[in-house]
DNA sequence: CTATGTTCTTCTCATAGCGAGATGAACTCA
DNA sequence: TGAGTTCATCTCGCTATGAGAAGAACATAG
């Protein structure tokens, strides 16, 4: 507490070295669904550290000059790295929340820089193109990523990530895989409209297990607000064969009640 | 990005300044059961800015010099503010978690500074002794805040909260609420030995709201490693009468399956 | 066109979990 | 001693869920 002097004269010039700054980054887990399979956008870096593997889009916060609030800077650095502007619109359906803040000293090996990350969930978007000083971004499987369930890369892996950014992604794929269980999250991964099997398929690349498709479209239909009927029918049936399922559009429920819970958290309690 | 020139020479005499920097503070809602009722740490201001209102215990980051982890931080914010030490073992069994990070530009009138939030649930602890630069400190009924939905406070409150300090505190209370749903955490207010009561009072404090106690009774026995028995019994009944209830301690569970869902959900789901 | 396999949607049935209430025993206090 | 309170357990009815079945609609191969 000995930094802390001079507050009294606070309105005067003020010199904020004195109260030890520190850099801030936000860093976007950002989350899709692709052939099945559930993506996460990543960078992969042009300049040292960490030169020529892959990160968590993301960047310097504007803080002091051009002041930017959290979430803006997410979305910044979001449209930078995917090309996609806000005003665009194309961010509009993309769910945004702050997931938590990394700050350990010596994440960064230039300086001590802490990290805000926000996990983003999106419905398909195009591929995006390398901007800011990236060499490269990709939408990537996580499936490829070999994570653990401690945060870590498991050795073999070919796209390894720079910083502690294997943890942050991984604690953004259980808040993800969470989310799904509570809240009406999935539509977000969905189009404006879509069919109780495509939500399905959303639960089951998030969650990576196969559901009961009866029990699904009973439940589905029984939270109130969770999704409600547009009265039409899709123009086509399974890719299988099948026929034309019903579709239907998000509801105004923010939460589920009763909750749409995972079938596998048994072993993982203790 | 335009001020993210010289990556390239990182190794050699680094200047922060050219990446922005703000500082970080972190500020800490450490909760804990009182009388019956839910009390939140306070400590009143001895500075401007905002001098003679009460704020939550927090300070600045050691950023650089003396660089810390944010936990660490906020475990010393606390010590230092209860007068408590880390190093006595007065903490132990305190449970500690991130709660958020709050950045808006404004938030502090003096600079740009980022507050990184910690959620600290404990036992009841002794009065706190004002510590650092605060010029009183106490453990105030959080029903007196006035705290309304969307994080403001009522007006006519007398203990007007400093910064967002009010929002923070919202989010910490309804985290708490929510947590005590899924995980085991409502022991962490209780002492080693515990009575179902006692856990069925954490409960009913932090929520609000009354509980059945047969049902409750019923459903903290029946999740697994919740709780388990001493096979002791309390040396004394219900302050009104009653039987001596057993003596429990806390089990080995991380989340509770089935969830100890709060009865109050069908309104706020919209 | 037909046959086969797939998928959507809606059932049934058994079991588990929960809200509400009741009951008897143990205890405090007047 | 009597009245009131609380602990601990039980019953009853309803809801939610897991597992499986079945019919209808559709795609594809032959």
């Amino acid at each position: 507490m000995s930094e802390r002097h001079g507050e009294s004269d606070f309105l005067a010039a003020y010199d904020p070295r004195e109260y030890d700054p520190v850099s801030v980054t936000v860093d976007v887990v950002a989350l899709t669904i692709r052939d099945g399979g559930l993506h996460v956008l990543l960078v992969r870096r042009g300049r040292p550290p960490f030169e020529g593997m892959w990160a968590l889009p993301g960047g310097f916060v504007h803080g002091v000059r051009d002041a930017e609030d959290l979430p803006d800077a997410a979305v910044r650095e979001l449209a930078e790295e995917t090309g996609l502007s806000a005003e665009g619109g194309a961010l509009d359906r993309v769910h945004l929340e702050q997931l938590g803040t990394y700050g350990a000293p010596g994440r960064d090996p230039r300086m001590r820089v802490i990290s805000v990350a926000y996990l983003a969930f999106a419905p398909e978007l195009p591929d995006p193109r390398a901007g800011g000083d990236a060499a490269d971004a990709a939408w990537t499987p996580v499936g490829a990523l070999g994570l653990g369930a401690a945060g870590e890369q498991r050795p073999g892996t070919t796209r390894r990530l720079a910083f502690d950014h294997a943890r942050i992604l991984s604690d953004g794929l259980e808040r993800g895989r969470s989310k799904l269980e509570y809240t009406p999250l999935a539509t977000a991964f969905c189009a404006a409209e879509f069919t109780i099997p495509e939500l399905r398929a959303v639960y089951e690349a998030v969650w990576g297990e196969e559901l009961h498709a009866g029990n699904f479209h009973r439940k589905v239909l029984s939270v109130p607000g969770f999704v409600e009927s547009t009265g039409a029918t899709s123009d086509r049936g399974g890719r299988k064969g099948g026929p034309r399922p019903r579709l239907y559009r998000a509801g105004d429920a923010r939460l589920l009640h009763p909750a749409l819970l995972r079938p596998s958290s048994e072993e993982e309690i203790r």
